[in-house]
DNA sequence: TAGTCATACATTGTCAACAATTATGTTGCT
DNA sequence: AGCAACATAATTGTTGACAATGTATGACTA
C-alpha cells in the first residue's frame, strides 16, 4: 500500500488564486495596475473563467478591487488605509491573545519560545533582521491567533488582514522595524501566556500593535 | 434631460450574489442545503458562469462553502460558532463605538435618537417588537459602525458578519430577545457618543454584546 | 489648436458545449 | 440479506466563442 501521486486535490481556480495572492502579496504584480484576463490567463495556463472566479475569491480577500465592465485591479494602500488595518488588528488581536491567555497549553507556550529562540539567533545575523522584518513578526501573531481557537478570527487575521499588511509593508518596503523592542515584548506576552492573565495578555499585545502602529505613522511623517 | 432608464449598472454576477445572498439569510434556501448549479443558474435566469463568480463571493462572505468537484453548500451555523461571532462583534463594536464617540456630530446623535425613537414606537405595538428583533436591533449597531469612519470595520462588520449574524437569528428563529434591556442600553450607548467619552462608549457597547451574547447561551440551554 | 465625434480596437461579460469527477443505481456474488 | 464491482446518470470543472461594453485613435469642425 504505497503513497499514490495525489492527482488533483484542488480546482483551478483555487491553485491559482493562490498563486496571485501570493504575486500580489510579494510585489510581482504592482500595486494600482489593472488586471488583463486574458494576459493572466494565458500566463497561468488556465482559461479565463477559473481565472474570473480566482479574481472573485481576490476580490473578497479586498486584494483585488473590481469594477463592472472595467476590471480588476490590484489593490494599493495608503497611511490611512494601514492605520484602519491597524486599529482593527489591535482590537482583534487583543482578544486573540485574551482568548490564547485561556486556553494555551504549557506546550504552547513552548513552541512560542521556540519559535522566538529562533527569532532571536536570526535577529543577530544581518540578513535575519531582514527576514525578522519580512514575514518571521507575523508568525509568531499567527501562532497565537490559533491558539484563541475562535476560527472566526482566524480566518480573517490570517486568511484576509495579514495578507493586507505584507503588502503594505512590501509597497513601503518598510519591515515592522524595531526589532529589538517588539522582540522583548513578545516575550512579555508568553508570560502572561504562561501565566494564564488573560487581562494582561489582552493589554500586552493591545499595547504592543499600538506601538507598531505609531512607529508606522512615524516612519511615514519623514 | 429626463432620467433616462438606467440601461445596466452591475454584472450579473453581481445582482444574483445579492440576491442569492438575501435568499440565504432569510432562509429561502435552506441552511446545510446543497447548491445545485444548473437548478439555480436556471432559476436566476442566467448561465452557470456568472453562477459559480457568485457562489465564489459568497465563499468569501462565509455563506456557503465550496468544497473541490463537490459543489457548494448553504452554511449552518451552530451555537459555538454563533459564540465565535459574538466574540468577535464584541471586540470590533467595541472598537466601532470608541472611535465613533470621537467623531460622531450632534447631528449623527440626533439621527441615532431618531432611531431608537422609531423602534420604541415598534416595540409597543405587538408586531412592532417582531420587527425590532428581526431587524431593528441591526440598524443602531449599523449606524453606529458607520460613524467610526473605519472603512475596514465597515466592510466587514456590515458586509459579512451581520448577515452571519442575521442567517443564525433566522436558523434558529430567535430575534435578540430582550427589547427593553436592549433599548435601555442603547440609549446609554448614545449619551456616551455625545458626551465625547470615548471609553464609556466603548464599555458599554461591549457589555451590550456580551449581555446579548449570554441571552443567546441561556436561550440555547432550555 | 482645442474640442467633439465617429470609427476601430481591446477588454470584459455571458453563454453553451465538452471533459472530468462524483453520485447513483443495478447486477451478481457470497 | 448484504456487500462489491460495474455501468449509468448527474453534477462540477473547464474551455473557446460570441456579445456587450469601454477605450483609444484619428478625422473633422469651430
Amino acid at each position: 500500500m504505497s503513497i499514490e501521486a495525489i492527482p488533483k486535490l484542488s480546482t483551478l481556480a483555487d491553485t491559482v488564486f493562490g498563486q496571485i495572492r501570493t504575486a500580489i502579496v510579494k510585489g510581482e504584480l504592482e500595486p494600482g495596475s489593472k488586471v488583463n484576463e486574458p494576459q493572466l490567463s494565458k500566463q497561468y495556463g488556465i482559461s479565463r473563467g477559473p481565472l474570473r472566479e480566482a479574481l472573485r475569491r481576490l476580490e473578497g480577500c479586498k486584494l483585488v478591487e473590481i469594477t463592472p465592465n472595467v476590471g480588476a485591479k490590484v489593490v494599493s494602500l495608503n497611511i490611512l488605509q494601514a492605520i484602519e488595518i491597524y486599529e482593527v488588528r489591535e482590537s482583534l488581536e487583543g482578544l486573540a491573545c485574551r482568548l490564547a491567555a485561556s486556553r494555551a497549553s504549557a506546550y504552547d507556550c513552548l513552541k512560542l519560545r521556540e519559535l522566538l529562540s529562533n527569532h532571536e539567533i536570526q535577529i543577530e545575523s544581518e540578513n535575519g533582521r531582514l527576514y525578522y522584518q519580512k514575514e518571521g513578526d507575523l508568525d509568531f501573531h499567527y501562532l497565537i491567533v490559533q491558539l484563541s481557537g475562535n476560527s472566526r478570527l482566524f480566518n480573517f487575521l490570517c486568511g484576509e488582514l495579514y495578507h493586507l499588511l505584507r503588502l503594505y509593508r512590501m509597497q513601503t518596503s518598510s519591515g515592522p522595524s524595531r526589532p529589538e523592542q517588539a522582540f522583548k515584548e513578545h516575550h512579555q506576552i508568553v508570560d502572561a501566556l504562561e501565566n494564564k492573565d488573560q487581562e494582561l495578555a489582552e493589554l500586552l499585545m493591545k499595547r504592543h500593535i499600538a506601538g507598531a502602529k505609531k512607529t508606522l505613522i512615524k516612519q511615514f511623517n519623514q
